[in-house]
DNA sequence: CGCTGACCCTGACGGC
DNA sequence: TGCCGTCAGGGTCAGC
């Protein structure tokens, strides 16, 4: 399941299979996912039609077209693979694109929470525009972080998961960037120091580049675009260590709740 | 405006 | 073996 770096790694890895290539078919099998899924609008746009680029924004895929843009997101299960031919798709397979030269773009998502949508101006449309700054872009920083957080009383991990703060940070990588950062999940936002905020910045942006660096992070049966796993799951310091000892410094992990989400904090090494 | 909790959906897993 | 409750990487939205 897609965080950032899954999101990169597919992008990475579709990429070089489907652009400036006609799509010859759009099959649709699901009607809606979080939003329903406009098939007239795809299949009139996009047949005969190709996509000239692929972008991230956030976990947003961006897919360019002369007429218009696709826009998916993976939700917390879905994934796009590349299939050299045509299989029967399986339960979960909601859509495919079926390239001139045979090549087939799928979207699986068995939970459903994924979106597959059209826009004519992704930067406007209402779940990109009030994004916050990329987590690895030049407008992401302590300084930023500082300055938004004042006055505010949420836990800091609900803070950084806030997609209108920071774009991009999940659970898994919220948990692990705390850690780095020596800060409690549960300390309040506005109490926490330009200094700190400094080093939490910089603990995201190394952590979101190591992770790309290894293909993502690979739960269950994530795979990327190209067909191969991540590795980053093997380097996750506390994410689904609740109960064992910090490596660090040997203290029993502890696990809390916060907005509906798992937290996993050493007790000795944050504060 | 800021924040919390309910909700969208399917599948896996543990306890009984 | 099956049934039930809980949990899962995301995000929106209503309501206080």
């Amino acid at each position: 399941m897609p965080e950032l770096p899954e999101v990169e790694t597919t992008l990475r890895g579709i990429e070089p299979h489907i652009l400036n290539i006609p799509i010859n078919k759009i099959l649709v099998r699901a009607k809606k996912l979080r939003w329903p899924i406009p098939e007239k609008t795809l299949k009139n746009n996009l047949i005969g039609n190709s996509f000239y680029s692929i972008n991230r924004r956030a976990k947003y895929l961006i897919f360019k077209s002369k007429l218009g843009h696709l826009l998916v997101h993976l939700g917390m299960s879905g994934c796009l693979k590349i299939l050299h031919r045509f299989d029967e798709p399986n339960k979960h397979d909601h859509l495919d694109f079926v390239f001139k030269n045979g090549t087939c773009l799928r979207f699986t998502d068995p939970r459903k929470f994924g979106s597959i949508l059209w826009t004519q101006d992704p930067e406007k449309h209402f779940l990109i525009k009030n994004l916050g700054p990329e987590p690895l872009g030049n407008s992401f920083s302590g300084t930023y972080l500082f300055e938004k957080s004042r006055r505010r009383k949420l836990p800091i991990k609900s803070f950084i998961m806030n997609a209108n703060v920071v774009s991009g940070i999940g659970n898994i990588y919220a948990n692990e960037a705390l850690f780095l950062s020596g800060i409690r999940p549960q300390k309040k936002t506005g109490t926490i120091s330009q200094k700190q905020f400094e080093t939490l910045a910089l603990s995201i942006k190394n952590l979101l580049h190591s992770s790309i660096d290894q293909g993502g992070t690979t739960l269950r049966d994530f795979v990327s675009g190209n067909n191969r796993p991540g590795y980053f799951q093997n380097e996750l310091l506390v994410y689904g260590r609740s109960g064992k000892n910090c490596f660090s410094c040997s203290s029993k992990l502890k696990e809390i709740r916060l907005a509906q989400r798992s937290s996993v904090y050493c007790p000795l090494c944050q504060s």
